[in-house]
DNA sequence: GAGATATTAGCACGATCGTTCGTGCAGTTT
DNA sequence: AAACTGCACGAACGATCGTGCTAATATCTC
């Protein structure tokens, strides 16, 4: 039976491992995760250094569940918002509106979470490139099952290439994030945008389609 | 005058500087510039870790001129042989094709160097990121000038935003890259080199352009 | 040849890394 | 109240980090 856990030495633990997870995000999003070192956590946290590793065992086992844990915000901040949005090209849409409103909001502070950290580990065999693969596959196929749906629906071609068409949003998504944070400016985010209706208005049926009009307040 | 260095002692001192970077940059490829480690260098070269630290002076100088190998190492690989192609469309193409090439064959061991690098330290400050942001606008402007002579020739539509053109190339080569890298996969290679084609012939004002055709051995 | 110059080696420094260990304290169970 | 469980602390470990010194070794100039 044992639901939601009641035991106030676990509830603790549970809540400085929390804290630890939050103040590693970010760091990693900035630094990587190799920059991740558990003395700076528990000097930023104001606590000890043995009391932080022993909350997670060893460095890679903090760097796994600080993957965990960006996995978690980034679904709250793109993925789950958009099930709000009716299936097919509309909520595909609003996927990609949402990922690039989770860029420019730095909802991580170095910008996507998983775009510096897929770069420094991606061609590192190991438990954590492994975990970042799953991410990466796992956001991709959302991206496909939405145009799955949309093309299901017919509002897209039926001859469209689902991965190919995921790819490239994704790709101008991606770009948009690094070379944003890199360069500081706007543009980025705005070609972006233009790019990801163009793209989805190829592959449309109905290019006129009131689901990939853009936003307009 | 002084042209090539004739001093043997000079030569040599540029000869270890040489075999550092080599090492250098195939190591910041696959870990990042923060894992380049001049005691690691040293060992790996049967040097003194003062002899290499004495040939850069300092931690980010090294970082610095492995930047600059990396940058020259990518010219000779993607940019220059472009030059053999007329310019225009089919520059423009050679350049996609040649950066395709450039990943797929692992000119660097870790994928493209600029992308590990540069998502390291796109968010930090410093004169690293800055050397980075120059090499990404320089490879943006050389992909934009091969746009700008083709629509001038007239194989581009007038209205052709050519700043979008270059970002959505670049954004599905990367990502090819990234992907690639990730999955020890060749599909987003082969996904990359469909989208660049239809990118290009959706602003081509002849579609079925020569230009435009894919290699054909 | 001698003397100047530049590269490399050897050694030591303070700092920080991940990790281990023993201890004390807060909470649970009996 | 006693026994037990689990988190956090402080101290210490061996290793490695970047960076200074000094001395030895090449190479060039004269």
């Amino acid at each position: 039976m044992a639901g939601p856990i009641t035991d106030g030495r676990l509830l603790r633990g549970e809540e400085t491992r929390r804290a630890v997870l939050r103040r590693a995000v970010g760091i990693a999003s900035v630094e990587g995760l190799d920059a991740l070192s558990i003395g700076r956590l528990a000097t930023d946290l104001g606590l000890s250094k043995s009391g932080v590793f022993a909350g997670f065992g060893s460095k890679e086992e903090l760097q796994l569940a600080t993957v965990r844990a960006a996995r978690r915000i980034f679904a709250d901040a793109v993925v789950t918002p958009a099930a709000d949005t009716p299936p097919g090209l509309a909520r595909a849409r609003a996927l990609c509106e949402n990922w690039l409103a989770y860029s420019r909001d730095r909802v991580f502070p170095g910008g996507c979470f998983f775009h510096e950290v897929t770069a420094e580990f991606d061609a590192r065999p190991g438990a954590v490139r492994d975990a970042l693969a799953g991410c990466a596959r796992e956001w991709h196929a959302t991206v496909v099952d939405a145009l799955a749906e949309a093309r299901t629906a017919g509002a897209l071609r039926p001859d469209t290439d689902l991965g190919d068409l995921a790819f490239a949003l994704i790709a101008v998504l991606e770009t948009a994030n690094s070379q944003a944070v890199l360069h500081e400016e706007d543009v980025p985010y705005q070609r972006a945008g233009r790019l990801l209706l163009r793209l989805l208005r190829a592959e449309a049926t109905d290019p006129a389609d009131r689901r990939l009009a853009p936003d307009r307040a």
